[in-house]
DNA sequence: GAACACTTCCTTGTATACAAGAATGATGAG
DNA sequence: CTCATCATTCTTGTATACAAGGAAGTGTTC
């Protein structure tokens, strides 16, 4: 009556999260096969929602539906990779670039608290991964555009696994932290341009860091 | 042996494309109800299939499904079509800065065919609709960046029902031509940022085409 | 005459049974 | 000993039956 609870979700959704969480942390490999019967069992449900659950998940391009064959978790290529961190890193150039101009109070505060949780927790790679994370989804938050910043969250959601092992590169987290300092001066100025500029070689991997990010496919693979 | 056909698709993938394309052709409405029952009927399936597609269908955003209360077609308000062709813009200004850089001679041939096409069938709203989509693809495709390429096409194609009857604003066409061959002699000459320039506007919804974009919205909604 | 409650019907959600296509292992030939 | 072919088994794909939650229509009461 007062609010009508858009949260509502079908059995299907809710699996597909649980399995996209799954995915996302790493516990299911890419390339694992997902057997529908050993999910069912897991979920206690029938194989019917779980096949649901799996088509969304091809469609979000997590898994991989070979007909007759199975799904499997999707395995992207070092090509495909590098081609999504370009997409990424113009996403959140085009959130910057928006945020700079649009910002308003709240998203500023979010913004500096972000940061600051950044800051705290900055010599432990796993917190810092989370809170950066946060850091990210407050700028495009921060856009004004919502359809830009569900893009955005979604495919930072799908390079998940990946981005994840990036983080332990020596010295990354330091420069990670720098950066941020930079694009939120930029943006708190709004110089929308300038904090494109340095948000862009943030997100994307080139150079040594593209070798470091395939290394630890190489790693994700052996497991 | 030859060739694995990677185009083997399942009966649920098939369904949902052909779904998909009732809607991107408008013989769906936005806010039409999706029987599942009719459905099945309609294709000589059972409702299983049927609801898998439907369930990829709400992954792309195309149909909305409310749990217990049927599938709709996913209907736009007009901020977040807003939001969306701001994206488009943006997403198509970044195939640009690439497809300059990165233009292969196929890529080159590609695009002036298309555009040729474009010239050829100016006079005829619907057929330079589909022209136009075709020009705009090869320009996807010559990024160089097939990820960027499948989004680009994948967001075009949730957009093609809304698209489709702003062409028929008066003069839309002529100008659109127009900007096309200035896009077309940018990237020829390399000139990423220049080409970007061009099709930011060409292709984002602003001022008076903005307001011409929500009158066919409602006429939509009347249908 | 309008509003509310109750009942009925219709649609969706889930499980299960069955069919059919891969994968696997065994058996035989080279 | 290796490779190919065939049978068996396991998994996926589809239909259908049943359960359960909305929607709609009817009747009653104020």
């Amino acid at each position: 009556m007062m609010s009508d609870d858009a949260s509502a979700l079908s059995t299907a959704q809710r699996l597909r999260q649980e399995i996209e969480n799954d995915i996302a942390a790493g516990l299911l490999i890419p390339g694992e096969r997902l057997d529908e019967v050993s999910l069912a069992n897991r979920f206690q449900v029938s194989r019917t929602p779980i096949r649901e659950a799996l088509q969304q998940l091809a469609m979000a391009g997590m898994v991989e539906i070979r007909p007759r064959r199975g799904a499997v978790v999707a395995s992207l290529t070092p090509e495909r990779l590098y081609e999504m961190f370009e997409v990424m890193a113009e996403l959140e150039a085009m959130c910057c670039r928006l945020a700079a101009r649009r910002l308003g109070p709240s998203d500023a505060l979010a913004l500096e608290r972000a940061h600051r949780s950044c800051e705290a927790v900055r010599h432990d790679h796993d917190a810092y991964y989370r809170a950066n994370e946060v850091f990210h989804q407050a700028i495009y938050a921060a856009s004004g555009n919502t359809f830009l910043a569900e893009q955005a969250r979604l495919l930072q959601r799908r390079l998940q696994p990946y981005r994840r092992l990036q983080l332990r590169v020596r010295n990354r987290v330091q420069n990670s932290f720098s950066e941020h300092e930079r694009i939120l001066a930029a943006l708190m100025a709004g110089e929308g341009e300038e904090a494109a500029g340095i948000m862009r070689p943030h997100v994307q991997v080139q150079g040594e860091r593209f070798s470091d990010l395939i290394a630890s496919l190489k790693l994700l693979g052996a497991a």
